[in-house]
Formats: structure tokens, C-alpha cells, sequence
DNA sequence: GAGAGAAATGAGCAAGCCTCATTATTAGTG
DNA sequence: CACTAATAATGAGGCTTGCTCATTTCTCTC
């Protein structure tokens, strides 16, 4: 007998791998409709018909890539939200590491879409799901210490917040002039409109004057805003 | 001669529409993947060659129906802003018929994205241009009248503003029990946004927060002013 | 090493986009 | 109306490509 360096079970594992790694390729350059199953086959070094042993079909192997790529956000951003205390801080943290990701990977970050308009109305898996629970995890944290009042769902701040960060990427994008500042005014704007919507109070503790008088003023502006119209 | 009902210029235009139409339906069912050409030859009552002499090939009949689509959209926007002349108000107006017109014709919408993905990197042709740029009037209006503070670029707000509404519409339609109050709950968080964003000054917050306080105050004065007699 | 079962292979099938040689229609002219 | 040139339309066939399945190769147990 030869001298077993995986189990069955670890080599499978490894070929899966393989295979996901060659697609993830491919599919970077030109997408779902461009990347080609047999070029697949011959980067993972397997035949063909074998892409069809562990993947049902080229949606299957395409919806497993981003997958893959939205465990590793979701990973990121959770280190990202640990590094801090502040309820505030840890959406400032998760906004930044949001927006510089989905910079970073964009081509990646597109072909998620790409899931929903290819398949064929079956099951569509909300990857992104396990990703904006963080954010919902700040946000209840923030509720139950009393800086974020209740009165607007959580749902709805968080379309607020990733769609904003997710626009604003494109809009970076299309204009490829995008300077480095340019992030932190998103940030920036990001956090403010949040604290607009939700009506979010500085934390009461031991906070700085003018922390504490930028808070309110925010407040005013806000009531200002709400009521000038009329 | 026979009688002329339509000039060989009209004819040709008619043909298009009818393509045009054939395609729009078929992609609606199954997007850009599923749709045959076949099928969409046989519903506009051309031979599948014909519809070569229209359309370089799939996608660019595909990005025909959705730019079409687009031009639809802002028609109704302008039509939406025009209602009113308080800036905020036209914003409002604006955000109800993004919201309402993304949710009805979602599938439609959907597909704008997948043009960008199928193509194979080259001029991608941004539909929603015309469309956002109407937000931007609408702003530009109202930093001359005073009520926007010139602190944020137009184009961040923008990204705010459609980001948000794009984001919730996915969001409304993937949990499928939006009942109708959410839509203005919707509306209230992004009008809330956008003046949390748009009050919002930058860098040291220990200077920004007495700026702040004395435009408010300005702005308090002025719609006590208004509200006087006489 | 023998055999059974699991895994992998790749030639070939079927589907579908697109081309192009052929046919039909229109417009212009005497 | 007859004739011609130009334009428009056709649809059978070519070619690419996702996917299948009969066959081969590998792996493990006794």
C-alpha cells in the first residue's frame, strides 16, 4: 500500500478547490456568458465531463465562485466591526472596509448579480446575506445602549447604508478619476446620513463638549430639514 | 402607384419597434441567457436573419430594449419633478416614482445591470445618466436658493439618494410582504438621509459644530420670520 | 492480486447564435 | 407597363459550446 498522504475525502476537497480556483479566473476575465468550460477543465487539469461530476452545470460552478468570495467579505468585515467598541466606530470601520473591498474586487463583486439575472428564477441565495447581518448586529447593539432609537427598522437603515456604499463604488468606478480622499467623504457622508435617518445620539458617557453640541446640532438640522418646506 | 401609406423611412422605423417590442418581452421572460432569438424572429414576424439587419447581435438588441426602457424613465421623472418647486419637495416627488417604477417594472430594471456584465468590456453606454441627472438639477436648485449648503459634492448625494432606493427596492422584493405604508417609511428615511448628508460639514468637529449651530440658528430665524404676521 | 465500486475521461450530441448565397420587394426611368 | 438597379428579407447551414454517457482508470478491501 502507498503511503496515504490525504484521505479520499481531503482529495476530493482539494480538486473542488482546484476547480473553483480555475473558474474564479475565468469568469474574472469576461464573465459568466465569455468563460468557457473547457478552458475551465484544462486550468483545474481535469477533464471536462468532470467540471460535471462536482458542479451541476456552469450557473452552479459560477454561483459557487461568489460564493467563495462573499465568505472571505464576510470574514473581513467581522474582524473589521471587532476592532471596535463604539457602536459608531464599528459602522465607520464596516463602511470603510465595505467600500475599499468592493473597489478592490469589483469584478468580483459584479459577477453576485450576474447569480440573479443568469438563473432561471430557481432558488436565488442572498450570498450577501451573512454579510449584512453585521451590520444589523451593530445596529441592535447600538439600539440596546440606547444611542440609536428604535424608530426606524433596521432593515431599512441597512438599505440605506450598503446601498449607498455599493452606488457609490459604481459611481467610482465610471469615473476611474477617483482620488483616495474620495473614500472618506463617502465614509463621511455614509455615516451622516445614517445618524439623519436614525436619529443617532452620541453615546452619553463621559463625551466631549463639542461632541456632545455637534450631536445636537445635528438634531436641529435634521428637525430643520423636516420642517422647512411647508 | 399604389397608394403610399408610409414611407420607406416609416416602414423600416415600424419593423424596429416591432423587433424592439418582440425582444422586450422575451427577455422579461428569462433575461438575456434564456431568451431565444429564434423565438423573438418569430413574435415580431421577421425571419431570424432579419433581425441581424437591425442588430449587430444579442446584446445589442438586448441593450436597445433597455435603453428604451430608460428613456421611458426619465421622461416620467422630469414629468415628477415638474409637480412641484420646492426643491425638497421635487426630491421627494422624485424618490416616490424611483421607488414605485423600479418595484413595477423590476425585471426590467434588473436587466440594465446585466448589460454591463454580459458585454465584453467595451463601451458600456450608461442608461441611467439622463435619468440621475435629474436629481442633480433638482439639488443645484436648491444650493442657489440657500437650503443646500454647497459642503457635498452634487455626485455623492446623488449616489446616496439612488443607491438607497435601488438597495431598498431589492430588498422590498426579495421579502415579497412590502405592504404599501413601507414604500413612504422608504421615501421618509431617504429624505432624512439626504438631509443628514447634506447638512453635513466636514473636518474638525470642534469648529465645524459652532458653523453648524450659526447657519441653523440663521436658517431657525428665517422661518420664524416666515411665520410672523403680515 | 482479484474484484467491486467509485471516479474520471473525452468523443459526440444537441442547442442556439450568426452568416451569406439566394430570393423578394421597392424605386426610378423611359 | 416593362425593365433594371438597389435595397431588404429570407432561412438553411456552419460553427461554437454546454453537457451526457459509455468506457476506462483508479482506489480500496479481503
Amino acid at each position: 500500500m502507498t503511503v496515504r498522504t490525504k484521505t479520499k475525502r481531503e482529495r476530493v476537497a482539494a480538486k473542488e478547490e482546484a476547480i473553483v480556483a480555475a473558474a474564479t479566473d475565468a469568469f474574472l476575465q469576461g464573465g459568466l456568458r465569455a468563460a468557457r468550460m473547457a478552458e475551465i477543465a484544462k486550468a483545474a487539469d481535469v477533464a471536462e465531463g468532470t467540471l460535471y461530476l462536482y458542479f451541476r452545470n456552469k450557473e452552479a460552478l459560477f454561483a459557487a465562485v461568489v460564493e467563495r468570495h462573499w465568505q472571505g467579505l464576510t470574514a473581513g468585515a467581522k474582524k473589521a466591526v471587532g476592532q471596535h467598541d463604539e457602536p459608531m466606530d464599528q459602522l465607520e470601520s464596516l463602511a470603510r472596509f465595505t467600500l475599499t473591498r468592493i473597489l478592490d474586487d469589483w469584478a468580483l463583486f459584479e459577477l453576485t448579480f450576474a447569480v440573479h439575472y443568469g438563473s432561471e428564477g430557481g432558488d436565488a441565495p442572498d450570498n450577501r446575506r451573512d454579510y449584512v447581518k453585521e451590520f444589523d448586529r451593530v445596529i441592535e447593539r447600538g439600539i440596546d445602549r440606547g444611542q440609536f432609537p428604535a424608530t426606524v427598522p433596521v432593515r431599512n437603515l441597512r438599505d440605506l447604508f450598503f446601498g449607498c456604499l455599493e452606488y457609490s463604488s459604481r459611481s467610482k468606478l465610471a469615473r476611474r478619476r477617483s482620488k483616495p480622499d474620495d473614500y472618506e467623504a463617502t465614509i463621511r457622508m455614509v455615516m451622516a446620513a445614517i445618524a439623519g435617518a436614525a436619529g443617532a445620539r452620541q453615546p452619553t458617557p463621559a463625551r466631549a463638549a463639542p461632541d456632545r453640541l455637534e450631536a445636537a446640532v445635528d438634531r436641529l438640522e435634521e428637525l430643520l430639514a423636516q420642517h422647512e418646506p411647508g
